[in-house]
DNA sequence: CTGAAAGCGCTAACAA
DNA sequence: TTGTTAGCGCTTTCAG
């Protein structure tokens, strides 16, 4: 039996002729080893755990296929940990430690709180952030304070004053982006000297419909915004939906800029500040692998560019989409 | 030990007051039991796997999301296989099942062939089948010779005469459905008393350039359609470009109808034949669940509804999108 | 009702 | 180099 093993693990020296007889063997009788006692022995899963929220969101899911098309490459298999639920969010970290299930991390769009990091080294977990940002923990990230003032910025100089950003809530503390941005789109606006109009800036929950309706309010102020910052792409084109609905022309009366450059803001011809989600996805996958052969002595960050791509929602002079 | 494990499982009786006792100490050591030991002593790993064919369709995104929907409320965690390449595609079920990793499998809109379900079966692996169909595997299905005429007749009824199907290709093994709207479609055609014709049916790799390209193939043709059945709302999307870039009006000079009801379709107001994808995931892993408990003594078939969603890309008298 | 002990199938350390 | 053996941490059977 030792010595199946060695074979079957290549481990150390087995006489060429032994192995032979062994291959043989285990072809003979389609024999496979027993997954569940190889892990009790070695105490490894190799297994990785993606944890994700909103699994529905098309960022996320664009990020994890970066993430697959890794796992597909390696030794591991991918376990998909949904937080979706608000009760759920509490004790993910902790649920997913104690089930000692996976071998490593890979946190999506999730800050952790301290509590989870130390819970998490406590475990000896490697652990890798994307989307996300934690002193004590690998990353992959985008300066997303410099993308809301990327976009902010845009607009100014394509001559828009009242500028309003739409937005998931700024105080969840699972969403630290949200924040970056509002950063960015406030130092443009404080650079270009325009003050910060309180009403201008909408919170709500993440999509569509939440977003359609504070377009809705936003038209409705006296002084309605002539350019909107979207915090993603979905709410752009929640954004958009509201505008089709009311007539209002876009871009000749209404600019409108997304975030994330997912798919459908494609189809839809939105003007975005693209981040590389996929790359993303395959970029902290890969950091993961090589934290769960050789942690590195600090945890890393790996920066991934950002970049505004110029479609129909913004430029007057195109004409809106057919 | 013995009794710990009593405890934990609520098997047999335990005093009140040893299970009291019990209780403290895990609760004072925050003691978790491991899962690995766990499996083996036990002989389940208390997950399921699902198999799905690329993972970037958002067809098949949606329906994951249902079963991760269903996943979540379970005792079971979810392993994810890509089939991608397609190298992977010949032994992805022999790999499953050799590595002993999940109780149930879930297939998602892949055909397993003879010998896959004999190695199914072989290994008592419950099995469950998403948009496909085998005689000897449960399965959620719609059915899509069905789906073919609706919309096919659809365009006939509307005044169509020069229909055409825009299609993955026929003779992919593992993609039936294709060949089922295909055979709807020349169902409706053949009742009209509209000879097929075959330059009106094109087929290529799935995804929105490969469709742009044939529709741009199509327009070329000296008697171009004025109707376009495209098998996805993938394909519709890249029907849709290319009707855009060459000036053609959509509807007044050409309609579409696409398949699936994904959500960029009701972005892009395209009709299209609604498969309620997100309810054959939550189905599909929900009867994989009840077949691992209590096996059915046969092979059971749900079959979900179909449905027209009429938007903007059928009707001439309504306007195009903005 | 509870403690002891065997065994799940593998890996790794130890002899031979 | 190779056979043997002791765990890995749990569940479950068997005594007590």
């Amino acid at each position: 039996m030792g010595t199946v093993s060695r074979v079957l693990n290549g481990h150390t020296a087995v006489s060429a002729e032994t192995r032979q007889r062994v291959l043989a063997a285990i072809a003979e009788l389609n024999y496979s080893p027993n997954l569940a006692a190889r892990r009790l022995s070695r105490g490894k899963t190799m297994v990785i755990g993606a944890l994700v929220p909103y699994f529905t969101n098309p960022s996320v899911v664009r990020r994890l296929q970066g993430v697959v098309s890794v796992v597909k490459g390696s030794q591991y298999d991918l376990i998909l940990f949904d937080v979706e639920s608000v009760e759920r969010r509490d004790s993910y970290v902790r649920n997913v430690l104690r089930r000692q299930i996976v071998d490593g991390l890979l946190m999506i769009s999730l800050t952790p709180t301290d509590e989870d990091v130390a819970e998490l080294q406590r475990a000896h977990m490697p652990t890798v952030l994307v989307d996300a940002r934690h002193p004590q923990l690998s990353r992959v990230v985008v300066d997303n304070v410099a993308g809301g003032y990327m976009a902010t910025r845009y607009l100014i100089d394509l001559g828009h004053r009242r500028i309003a950003y739409i937005s998931d809530f700024l105080d969840d503390p699972f969403n630290s982006p949200v924040r970056d941005r509002f950063t960015g789109y406030c130092q443009a606006l404080a650079e270009a000297g325009i003050p910060f109009r309180p009403e201008y800036h909408l919170q709500g929950i993440h999509g569509r419909s939440a977003a359609r309706q504070m377009m809705r309010q936003l038209l409705q102020l006296p002084d309605p915004p002539t350019a909107i910052f979207a915090y993603s792409d979905t709410q752009a084109i929640g954004v958009l939906e509201e505008t089709q609905a009311q007539g209002v022309a876009v871009p000749q009366h209404l600019a409108l800029i997304g975030f994330d450059n997912i798919e459908a803001s494609e189809y839809l011809h939105i003007t975005t500040i693209s981040q590389s989600l996929y790359a993303s996805g395959i970029s902290g996958c890969e950091l993961l692998l090589q934290t769960m052969t050789e942690p590195p002595s600090e945890p890393q960050e790996l920066l991934l560019p950002l970049e505004l791509i110029q479609r129909q929602t913004t430029d007057p002079l195109l004409p809106t989409s057919a």
